[in-house]
DNA sequence: ACCTACCGGGG
DNA sequence: GTGTACGGTAGGT
C-alpha cells in the first residue's frame, strides 16, 4: 500500500461495469503527472416530500432505461435537512450511475406527494469536490495501490483520500498553441474547406513551427508532407511535451474545434487526453474544447469572463489584450496576403511563420501572467481549473456558496425556468443614490468612501435568502425601502452574511500580511476575495440564481442609500458643502473647516455604524472640476477631475480615454483640464487651446494627430448611413486592402466643400497640414472642451478670437 | 421607446 | 456528461 500527496489538476469520470469511477489526474510532489481512481463516491439527488407523504418504496421501485443502460435508486435515506434555511426533512436518493439523476428526476418531479425534487444537476465531479472537501491545485493525502489501467501516466487506485494542506502546486508545465488557416480575410471561417497552414507551439525553453509548405524563414520550422502529417504532428510533440496546462487564444472556440474538423476529415484520432481520449468539443452556440487530464486555459475566456474589469480595453483581441497587460503587440501583418502567399508558396509566409509563432508566445505570457488569479479562483470557490476557467461571476458566487452550505445541510434551490428567469428580470431595482454636483470649480475637496459598502450592509443586516420576513423579528432590522416590506433576523446568522463576514475577515488578514511583504499570490488572493465579496450583491438580484433574492437585492440597496444619505446629512449639519456623491462616496468642500474636522467627522460617522461597516477618509485634493451635462444646468455623473497634494491629476469620465475622438482633441482636452486645475484659474488654458487652434490654421499639426480611429462593425454594403469611417473604408477598398467587421479605420477629414464623408482621405494619402482645420476646431477641439470652460465663464467665441474678454472664473 | 437577433474571439 | 452562456447593442418596429 503506497501513501503519498499529489496536486489535483483535472478531473472525469468512467463508468465502468455499471459503476461509476472518479479520474483524478495531478502531479505529486515530485513533479510526477498521475492519475487517482476512487470508485467509492455515489451520485445522488434530493426529493422533498409533502408533509406526511411515504415515499421511500415507491421511490426505489422506479427504473428507467435509455441507450441500453438502465437506471435505478439504490437507496433513500431520511435526513434532517434545511431548505431556504427552514429545517425539513429530506429523502437522499442514491443512484446507481451519474446519468441516472437527470432521468429519474423527470419520473418524480410531478409526483402529488411530492414537493420539489433538488440538486439533481450539479455534475458528478463539482459533486465529488464539494463532498470530499477537496480543492483542486492543493495538496492531497492518498493510500492506495497501483492498479493497470490504459492511460498514458500511472494509476493508483485509492483506498483513502483526502485535502490535506493549502500547499498550491508550483512549476506546472505549460504549453501555449496557435494556428493559422486557409482562407479569404473577411469570409465565413470554414474549417470543413480550408486547411490548416502551420501550428506554432510555445513553452519554457520550447518553440517550434510545423506546416507542410517549404519557405525561407529564421525560426524553427518543421516542414511535413502534408496538413495530415502536421496535425499528426501537433498530437505527437504534445504528448511528448507532457505539458500539465495547454494554452490558447479562444481555443474553445477556434484552434481547437478547427484542428478537430480537420483531423475528422483525414480520419486521425485527436487522442491528446491522458486517456488517450479524443478532444471533446462542447456543442452549443458556445463550443468549448476539452482534453482529459490536461487543463486546457483559453486566455480569451478567462479574460472576457473574470478579467476585464481590471482593464481599459473594451475590445478583447489578442493584439488589445497583449498590449494592455504586457505592453507588447501582435506582429503587424497583412492578413489578407497568407493565403495568397501559400498559394505562391512565396517567402512571405516567413513572415506569417514569425507571426504564428509570436501570437503563441503572447499567449504563453498571458497565461503566466493571469494563471496567479486564475488559480486562486480554483482555491476559493473549490471547483476545478477547467471549469472556473469559463465561469463568470455570478457562476464563482454560486458554486462558492453550493460548496459553503454543504456543512450547513443546506439543500440547493434548482435554477429557475425560462418563464421564472423573464419574471424575475420584469421587477426592476430602485438603483442606487447619486447627489447631482453643481458645475463648478472648486477647492479644498475631500472624499469620503464606504469600504466595500454592499458587502458590509449584507454583513451588517444579516441579508441572506433565509432570513428575510422571518416570523420571530417583525419590525426589527427593516430595510429602509418604500416598495415592499422587508426585515432580516435578528437572532439567527443567515448564510450570505456569514459568508460575506468571512470572506471580508479573510482579505483583512491577507492585507495585514501583504503588508509585511509584497506577494504575487496573495494579491492575486486578495483581488479574488473582494471580486467574490462584490459579486454578491448583484448575485443575489441575478435573475438566473439559485439563490435568487428580490427582497434582499432591494433592502441592500436601500440601506446603501440611507447610509450614503447620512453622510450627505450630517456632513451638511457640520458646516461642510457637499459637492457630489455617488453610491458610496461623497465629495465635501471644506471651505471653513480644516482636514482634521473631516478626519473627526469620519470617526464620529463610524461610532454609529453597525457590524463591519466603515467610512473611510479617501483623500485631500486641493483642486477639482465638476462640469455640466450635455443638456443643462445640473452637473454630469461621473464625470469629473481632481487635483491631489502632489500635483497629479486624476480624470474620471471624459472623453480623454475614448477611441474615437482625434488625438488633438483628447490631448487638449486633458491639458486643459491639467492647466486650470495646476493654475487655480483659466488664463493659460485659454491660451493654450488659442496656440492649438492657430497651429491646426496653419496646418503644423501632425498627420497623426489628426487621425480618428473607429472599427467597422460590419461590411461596407450593410451601411445605410455612410459615415466618415465608412468612406474612409471604402477607399481603404478600392485600393486593395480587405476591410470587415472588425477593421480598424483610421483617417483625416481633408480641406474642400461638401460632405464631410466627400472629405475623408486616409492619413497616408495626405501630405503636412492637408486637413479641414475648421472641422477639428468645430467638431473636435471645441466639443472637447466647452463644457469644461463654462465652468469658468469662458466662452466658445473666446477661444476661437471671436468674443470679447470675459471675466475669467476661479477656484470657489 | 421597446423588443429581438446577433455578436464576440479566431483566420 | 447530474448544465449550456451572457451581456451588450445594432437594427427593426
Amino acid at each position: 500500500m503506497a501513501k503519498f500527496q499529489f496536486y489535483p489538476l483535472d478531473l472525469t469520470y468512467k463508468v465502468v461495469n455499471g459503476k461509476p469511477i472518479i479520474y483524478i489526474f495531478g502531479k505529486t510532489t515530485d513533479g510526477q503527472q498521475i492519475c487517482v481512481l476512487d470508485d467509492s463516491f455515489e451520485p445522488y439527488f434530493y426529493v422533498i416530500p409533502k408533509a406526511g407523504a411515504d415515499i421511500k418504496d415507491k421511490l426505489t421501485a422506479i427504473s428507467a432505461e435509455k441507450d441500453n443502460e438502465s437506471y435505478h435508486i439504490t437507496r433513500v435515506e431520511s435526513e434532517k435537512m434545511k431548505f431556504k434555511e427552514k429545517e425539513i426533512d429530506a429523502l437522499r436518493c442514491f443512484t446507481n450511475v451519474p446519468r441516472a439523476v437527470p432521468a429519474l428526476k423527470d419520473i418524480i418531479y410531478d409526483w402529488d406527494s411530492v414537493e420539489s425534487v433538488n440538486e439533481y444537476d450539479i455534475r458528478f465531479v463539482r459533486r465529488y469536490l464539494i463532498d470530499k472537501n477537496i480543492t483542486p491545485l492543493t495538496l492531497v493525502n492518498v493510500e492506495g495501490d497501483i492498479v493497470p489501467e490504459k492511460l498514458k501516466v500511472p494509476a493508483i487506485k485509492a483506498k483513502s483520500i483526502e485535502q490535506f494542506s493549502e500547499d498550491t502546486v508550483k512549476n506546472l508545465k505549460i504549453l501555449a498553441f496557435d494556428i493559422e488557416t486557409y482562407g479569404e480575410v473577411g469570409r465565413r471561417i470554414a474549417p470543413e474547406k480550408n486547411p490548416i497552414l502551420m501550428i506554432a507551439l510555445y513553452g519554457e525553453n520550447f518553440k517550434k513551427i510545423i506546416t507542410w509548405k517549404k519557405f525561407k524563414t529564421e525560426e524553427d520550422v518543421e516542414v511535413l508532407p502534408s496538413e495530415a502529417d502536421v496535425i499528426q504532428r501537433f498530437q505527437e510533440l504534445v504528448d511528448e511535451y507532457k505539458p500539465d496546462v495547454i494554452a490558447g487564444y479562444f481555443s474553445d472556440g477556434f484552434d481547437f474545434p478547427y484542428i478537430r474538423t480537420r483531423a475528422k476529415k483525414y480520419k486521425l484520432k485527436m487522442d491528446i487526453g491522458l486517456d488517450y481520449s479524443e478532444i471533446r468539443i462542447g456543442r452549443g452556440a458556445q463550443k468549448t474544447a476539452q482534453v482529459t487530464g490536461i487543463m486546457h486555459f483559453d486566455v480569451f475566456k478567462f479574460i472576457k469572463r473574470a478579467v476585464y474589469k481590471t482593464l481599459k480595453t473594451d475590445v478583447y483581441t489578442l493584439d488589445a489584450v497583449s498590449e494592455e497587460i504586457l505592453g507588447e503587440k501582435k506582429i503587424d501583418v497583412d492578413m489578407s496576403r497568407l493565403s495568397p502567399a501559400w498559394d505562391e508558396t512565396s517567402d512571405e509566409l516567413g513572415l506569417f511563420a514569425k507571426y504564428n509563432l509570436h501570437d503563441a508566445r503572447l499567449t504563453y505570457k498571458l497565461c503566466l501572467n493571469l494563471i496567479p488569479n486564475l488559480f486562486e479562483l480554483v482555491k476559493v470557490v473549490g471547483q476545478m481549473p477547467y471549469s472556473i476557467n469559463r465561469m463568470s461571476f455570478s457562476q464563482f458566487v454560486e458554486w462558492y456558496i453550493l460548496r459553503q452550505v454543504k456543512s450547513l445541510k443546506e439543500i440547493a434551490p434548482n435554477r429557475p425556468g425560462y418563464n421564472n428567469q423573464m419574471a424575475r428580470q420584469a421587477k426592476r431595482l430602485k438603483g442606487a443614490f447619486v447627489f447631482e454636483p453643481t458645475p463648478g470649480l472648486y477647492k479644498d475637496i475631500i472624499v469620503f468612501d464606504y469600504k466595500s459598502l454592499y458587502p458590509t450592509i449584507i454583513a451588517s443586516h444579516n441579508i441572506s435568502p433565509g432570513t428575510v420576513n422571518c416570523s420571530c423579528c417583525e419590525g426589527k432590522n427593516k430595510a429602509p425601502v418604500d416598495m415592499i416590506d422587508a426585515w432580516f433576523c435578528t437572532k439567527k446568522r443567515g448564510f450570505a452574511s456569514s459568508i460575506i463576514e468571512d470572506l471580508i475577515t479573510r482579505r483583512s488578514r491577507i492585507k495585514e500580511m501583504l503588508k509585511e511583504k509584497d506577494d504575487v499570490l496573495l494579491n492575486a488572493r486578495s483581488q479574488t476575495l473582494k471580486d467574490m465579496a462584490n459579486s454578491f450583491y448583484g448575485y443575489l438580484g441575478f435573475s438566473a440564481a439559485r439563490w435568487y433574492c428580490y427582497e434582499c437585492a432591494e433592502s441592500i440597496l436601500g440601506w446603501a442609500r440611507q447610509y450614503i444619505h447620512k453622510v450627505i446629512d450630517q456632513a451638511k449639519e457640520q458646516g461642510f458643502d457637499v459637492l457630489y456623491s455617488d453610491t458610496d462616496s461623497v465629495f465635501i468642500r471644506l471651505k471653513d473647516k480644516t482636514k482634521e474636522d473631516a478626519v473627526k467627522f469620519v470617526e464620529k460617522i463610524n461610532m454609529d455604524l453597525p457590524g463591519v461597516m466603515e467610512l473611510e477618509y479617501q483623500g485631500f485634493y486641493p483642486g477639482g472640476i465638476f462640469v455640466s451635462t450635455k443638456a443643462g444646468e445640473s452637473g454630469a455623473k461621473k464625470k469629473y477631475a481632481l487635483i491631489d497634494d502632489k500635483n497629479n491629476v486624476k480624470i474620471t469620465g471624459f472623453e480623454t480615454v475614448r477611441r474615437n475622438w482625434s488625438f488633438i482633441a483628447k490631448d487638449v482636452q486633458k491639458e486643459v483640464i491639467t492647466r486650470i486645475l495646476k493654475e487655480q484659474n483659466a488664463d493659460s488654458a485659454v491660451d493654450y487651446v488659442k496656440k492649438v487652434i492657430a497651429d491646426l490654421k496653419e496646418g503644423r499639426i501632425p498627420v497623426e494627430k489628426v487621425s480618428i480611429r473607429t472599427q467597422l462593425s460590419k461590411d461596407i454594403d450593410e451601411y445605410d448611413n455612410v459615415g466618415p469611417h465608412v468612406a474612409a473604408a471604402q477607399r481603404m477598398k478600392s485600393k486593395g486592402l480587405v476591410v470587415g467587421p472588425g477593421s480598424m479605420i483610421t483617417y483625416v477629414v481633408t480641406k474642400g466643400k461638401g460632405r464631410i464623408r466627400d472629405k475623408v482621405k486616409l492619413p497616408d494619402e495626405i501630405k503636412q497640414g492637408d486637413y479641414d482645420a475648421e472641422y477639428y476646431i468645430d467638431n473636435q477641439i471645441i466639443p472637447g472642451v466647452e463644457r469644461i470652460f463654462s465652468v469658468v465663464n469662458v466662452k466658445k467665441e473666446e477661444l476661437m478670437g471671436k468674443g470679447s474678454q470675459s471675466k475669467l472664473g476661479s477656484f470657489i
